[in-house]
DNA sequence: ATTATTATGGACTAATTGGTCCAAAATGTG
DNA sequence: CACATTTTGGACCAATTAGTCCATAATAAT
């Protein structure tokens, strides 16, 4: 009854998590589950045990590669503000390219589900954590530096930034426009001066 | 087939709206929706033709309530900056008090919706914009009257703050913290010096 | 009171939902 | 080859979905 000996539970995991993205919680079928992850439907039930139960697993699986992600930018030895710029500038660029438009897993599962399915928000609350925790190490790194002034406070400065990267997101799904996302982003990055 | 003429089509819209605000537009069945706008499965479809053409509307509707508000903001005589300061400082208080974590309804819908749905997506890129173009006369304001240097592009700190206000509710539906949200709030608002 | 209009309950679709179950097929393993 | 273990397709389920339709009931106008 279990999967089998070559099947690839994290592969399988990520096609969930791609097919939740790109259509959210409650717009995703079953049949669109077992289409993406290539199992069965008795697999499918006998290896993650429900709808809900994979949605869990995909956030988790989301915040993996978000971990993953932003611990391989942190590492880099370029200045601290350089690489909070460039991660600015990477979130613009991706939200206004072509099919770019699905933004944040982590932001659409929070406006879809947080307030129903506490389960799920308290994943989502920690993937948000963990952004919030590299700009904070950035920011405290920038301030060992000197790029950034001591008299700021890196936590607050860290919550900021997570939030100013979502609110970037948001109102890049409805208009991806370069220039306006752009203007956000730069503007967003002045109060590290 | 038509509605009773006591019957008031904007209650009935509003009370939708709720119902989308707090479920989503997936998770609302045609049951909820009837339930909550007293209405028969009849005269719901005579009267608004289905559930999808209901959800735009309740958008519409969504937009007319903020142009309202923001209007009535934006009226007031005090400073500028104190009229953008209080709509932040409004937006965490609500955030963090018992119950408030529904956010903003074009938020959540442009999360759910936008990229399967470009009518939404198209009415909801309206909202935002409201919202911008008030923060805009709110800046320009504050640069005649000499709060604001008038070094900043009035556009592009309309569009910041409208950014900055999405990401607060964004991360404050599963972090609803008085203060980390004060923190965002604060060092948002540091860019108007 | 009669008539015309308007609204409603509820029966009715057809499709889809998430989920269960099992007999058959495939896959090791000895 | 035989045996045990896995995996699967697909039948099946009950509930729910959005949406249609109509005969009845309520309301308004004359």
């Amino acid at each position: 009854m279990a999967r089998p000996r070559e099947f690839d539970t994290t592969e399988a995991l990520n096609q969930a998590m791609q097919v939740f993205w790109s259509k959210g919680y409650e717009a995703t079928s079953l049949s669109d589950l077992i289409g993406a992850m290539e199992l069965s439907k008795s697999s499918f039930y006998d290896t993650f045990g429900s709808k809900h139960e994979v949605f869990l697993a995909a956030i988790e699986h989301y915040k993996k590669t978000i971990t993953a992600q932003v611990s391989a930018v942190s590492t880099l030895d370029s200045p601290a503000c350089k690489l909070i710029e460039s991660l600015f500038e990477r979130v613009v660029s991706r939200m206004t390219e072509e099919g770019g438009q699905r933004g944040c897993f982590l932001n659409n599962c929070a406006a879809e589900v947080a307030l129903h399915d506490p389960t799920a928000a308290k994943l989502i609350g920690g993937g948000f954590a963990i952004v919030e925790d590299t700009f904070m190490a950035l920011v405290e790194r920038g301030q060992r530096e000197g790029e950034i002034g001591l008299d700021k406070d890196p936590r607050a400065l860290a919550r900021y930034l997570t939030s100013s990267l979502n609110g970037l997101m948001v109102v890049g799904k409805t208009n991806p426009d370069l220039e306006a996302l752009s203007d956000v982003a730069r503007t967003a990055l002045t109060v590290l001066d």
